[in-house]
DNA sequence: GCAGTTTCGCTACTTGAGGTATCGATACCG
DNA sequence: CGGTATCGATACCTCAAGTAGCGAAACTGC
């Protein structure tokens, strides 16, 4: 089956401009004044052609985020290096600018929305679980927790507070969770 | 000095009865949906009623869990178990119906308003930090940072995606947190 | 009792943001 | 050229935070 475009005028080409403005936007007013009004003026589009790709601005960011995080980077080695690469190349994107803000704020976000919370699983959480977990070879509970713990640590440090992770925070953290895998 | 009373029709003694009526509208509509009108009238008191005494939503939920939170009980002993019992407290509070719902809005709506996240230090964050610093006698950057991996796993978990922390993972956390202490 | 002061509840309003509706113009297919 | 779907622009709806103004009520001091 060849792939037949549908009929119609096609979209144009804009997303990743898009993601770029979203990001910029939310790294220099925070989440909240990060309206959809502000981004789509910064990407030069409309409003309306952005609620035309995405179902809402939780949506938006959530696709800014698998965006910008890509696959995780799973080089081979004990489960200690694999977990130890894992989290510092977590720290390593959420310090990029605006992603910090923008994974919290989603998050938030999804908190009373059931249909964001269901888009932020299945596009952003569950790929990263299933690749841990396979990779570490762990139960889903325990790779659950700590996801958690990490996750839970970075964005209540730079999401939240927006205090910046020095090196050897990250270190810590490290050590940390490398210490109880089995 | 004798605390004379200042002139004018003293304030109706409402205070308890707000923050009550506040943490079940939260526990039972989540934080979003718990406006300030519904947590009026949940309270049987006028809005304007609320803003006469706490200058924003935020504000009120953390006088809210001020007044739920209380001194941090420090029992004597090692650091570990000092460490260990205000975990365990923390971790038992913030599962209270409502508390870690209002924990997780209110650290999110202050991401992006300055005079909310004042009060949110000084009230709330502050006293606690200060409190664990001396009982430790730990450096405060190491105290913000042990801090910040409870605080954000604990939220993460329960506040963010309301999954409840069973016996064993709050046991975990302990651990690790308790492996790190010199 | 009465003037002064402050809080009370009530209602109406302002502001800002997410999201929708409509419309003429445009780009692509057959 | 007809059919279809996107484009930008504008106007609109809804909901929630926060404010303003009002008459009534509660307290103090004279």
């Amino acid at each position: 089956m060849a792939p037949t475009r549908p009929p119609g005028r096609p979209r144009s080409s804009v997303d990743a401009t898009v993601f770029a403005a979203t990001l910029r936007t939310v790294d220099e007013l925070g989440y909240t004044h990060a309206t959809v009004d502000r981004i789509a003026a910064a990407a030069g589009v409309a409003k309306t052609t952005i609620y035309r790709r995405w179902p809402s601005k939780g949506a938006l960011i959530t696709a800014c985020l698998v965006d910008a995080f890509g696959p995780l980077p799973l080089e081979s080695g004990s489960r200690a290096e694999l977990m130890s690469s894992a989290i510092r190349w977590g720290a390593a994107k959420i310090s990029e600018p605006g992603i910090g803000a923008a994974f919290a704020g989603v998050f938030t976000d999804a908190i009373n929305d059931p249909a964001l919370r269901e888009i932020l699983s299945t596009q952003l959480q569950d790929p990263y679980r299933l690749a841990l977990q396979e990779a570490l070879g762990e139960p889903e509970t325990r790779v659950l927790f700590l996801i958690d713990v990490v996750i839970g640590t970075l964005l209540h440090r730079m999401g939240m507070t927006g205090e910046p992770m020095v090196d050897a925070d990250v270190d810590a953290l490290v050590e940390m969770v490398v210490r109880v895998l089995p």
